[in-house]
DNA sequence: TTTAGCACTCTAAGGGTGAGAGTGCTAATC
DNA sequence: GATTAGCACTCTCACCCTTAGAGTGCTAAA
């Protein structure tokens, strides 16, 4: 059996129908809201093809159709249409940026704000991680008398810190030193890129403090990539909808997302700039059934620098929420851009 | 009608049996469990007086008794005994922090983890917002060509950046000089205490530049105190409580506890050291009926540093959320002040 | 003053009922 | 051969009724 257009409409309708009525969809329905031309008795007759070829289920016999995993990917990957972002919502986004936004921290929170706002789920946004962040610069600073703190600035605006013992005897002059060998020697390189050449090379010029410049590569190599700041935001918007009546389910829900891990794992698989939509099951993460994530890349530069993610039941909004996410990232990227190289040269 | 012993201890094993079950508490539960030496009968007398007085409240004609707002006052003011905290605890408190932290942050999400973690409630914590926190450090760091970042690391370890844009023909020298400078001047004074004196020595010294230089001090006073990090977490395990078991009430909470600024003005009235708890109403905050907070003051060299807080319900287990808290901030004032100040002056 | 006994009240849980929505099948129609 | 009207059937959900259970207040006795 393959699926004709009728077909194709009546799965469209179907979808449609339950996303925004969360209530299993009758024939009758079809025939009235969606006017095919048919009468509900061949819609029946067509709906029970599309359930015996899996696209859709019944929650049981004397019920309407809901859209099955099948069925909603489908939808996603042939049936829908993007509605687009209004002028009013675009105008919203961009009023949101404007307003002046001290760093990318500010400007990660207001995205997941107003990702959650526009559609009505639980947002996530990863502060640029940047693939691979370089450094910038390098500074060592005198904190207690026997601790320093260690800054790096990187290419893309995040700052790192960490504290570290001093051996005794050193001096701001040393720490000075170090810090201008440092620089030279890692500015432009990415944290993951230091290699035993450059090692030796520091060591080379650094061998009076080799140990303590050992503590200093560790806490470097500490910053790693991943665990940048994660906004997350929109959770009491997402519990509007009906499939979150269940406590239970709010509560395994609640006590992932309070795990920052989790939400790396989230947003980590995106590699593009592209938006990407997981389905159900395709979420791979027990205790988090019925929802499904959309995310998509931001860039900067024209490389992937970050990553925003819609999380929400399966019968989510696809349509608008891949419109939002689209706008929205080419948005952010356009403000990090400026923000980071300057109107001039984004 | 006056509170005597026997009210006393009728009104106690109410609000405890009542903490522990979250059922309405009759005459004859208390009568077995709390053996009084007197008969269920008399227990009814005195709870009728009780209800009179205003200390406890019946939901309908033919339940139990619940303690009302006053009832559970009195208990907190003169009945309970905080139990203090288990040796495991203790042992559970302290490995939290030998682990390796790194960083302020660190220590304060591991502080909101292990806090609700030991009470079942919401905890709230805030990263010492100092009074005032001084300046350890100024550098200005080239960023692009014509952006430099400012960074400025406070005396308890918070970082903070800026991004600044650059006169034309500036190098990278003045920039060492302006850092230069800066620090000599600023080091070890409040952001709040920069008076026009010391703004007058620095342009002295930096005449050349005075334009760029105004837009650093502009910079500077942007960071403010305010607004530190906040962690919040335990939502979940707050929500097996009972009374979170109707959905509208989790929502509000929910949206609440998403605006930081709703959790500043939780934690901020705590104005020192001790152990303070807020009863239902007495939280004056729309929207948050029927929770109690409980908040603490952690100090850094005995100046109250930042605050943490346990959110529940009303039906809160007072004593216990007591003891942890007040053994938790004193070790996790330890804790800072050794991370801070270094062992030997702690 | 305390206690036993008892009638009374109120809730929450269980079970039965009927309306409503939707289906699948069959036979008639285009 | 595809489409449709008609109809019997199924299942859920909301509603009502009933009852068990817990707890009270009152009264009278100890």
């Amino acid at each position: 059996m393959q699926i004709d257009e009728r077909k194709q409409k009546i799965l469209w309708a179907v979808v449609e129908d339950y996303i925004a009525t969360a209530e299993p969809v009758g024939s009758r329905t079809i025939a009235r809201k969606y006017k095919l031309g048919v009468s509900p008795a061949t819609i029946r007759n067509e709906m029970a093809d599309l359930e015996e070829m899996g696209l859709l289920e019944q929650p049981h016999t004397s019920a309407g159709r809901v859209p099955s995993y099948l069925g909603y990917r489908y939808y996603v990957d042939f049936l829908m249409h993007p509605p687009g972002v209004t002028d009013e919502e675009k105008l919203l986004i961009q009023e949101n940026y404007r307003a002046k936004v001290q760093g990318v921290g500010e400007v990660i929170k207001r995205t997941g704000q107003i990702l959650s706002e526009l559609t009505s789920y639980a947002a996530v946004v990863a502060a640029p991680y940047a693939s691979p962040p370089a450094v910038k610069h390098v500074q060592l600073v005198p904190f207690t008398g026997d601790q320093a703190m260690v800054l790096v600035v990187m290419d893309q605006g995040a700052v790192h810190h960490r504290l570290l013992d001093l051996p005794p005897h050193i001096t701001e002059e040393d720490l000075a030193k170090i810090s201008q060998v440092l620089n030279a020697k890692l500015r432009g390189i990415g944290i993951s890129e230091i290699k035993l050449t450059i090692l030796h090379e520091i060591y080379g010029e650094l061998i009076r403090y080799r140990r303590f410049v050992t503590g200093v590569m560790e806490a470097l190599r500490s910053i790693g990539p991943g665990h940048e700041q994660i906004y997350l935001g929109g959770l009491f918007k997402m519990l509007n909808q009906p499939e979150f009546k269940n406590l239970e389910r709010v509560k395994t829900l609640l006590s992932l997302l309070e795990q920052e891990d989790f939400l790396c794992d989230l947003l980590a698989s995106q590699t593009d700039g592209s938006v990407r939509v997981r389905i159900g099951r395709e979420v791979s993460h027990s205790g988090i059934d019925g929802c499904s994530v959309v995310t998509a890349g931001y860039t900067i530069g024209g490389r992937l620098a970050g990553v925003l993610g819609v999380l929400g039941p399966t019968r989510m909004d696809y349509a608008r929420v891949v419109s939002v996410m689209s706008y929205l990232t080419e948005q952010l990227s356009r403000v990090l851009e400026e923000m980071l190289y300057g109107q001039k040269t984004g």
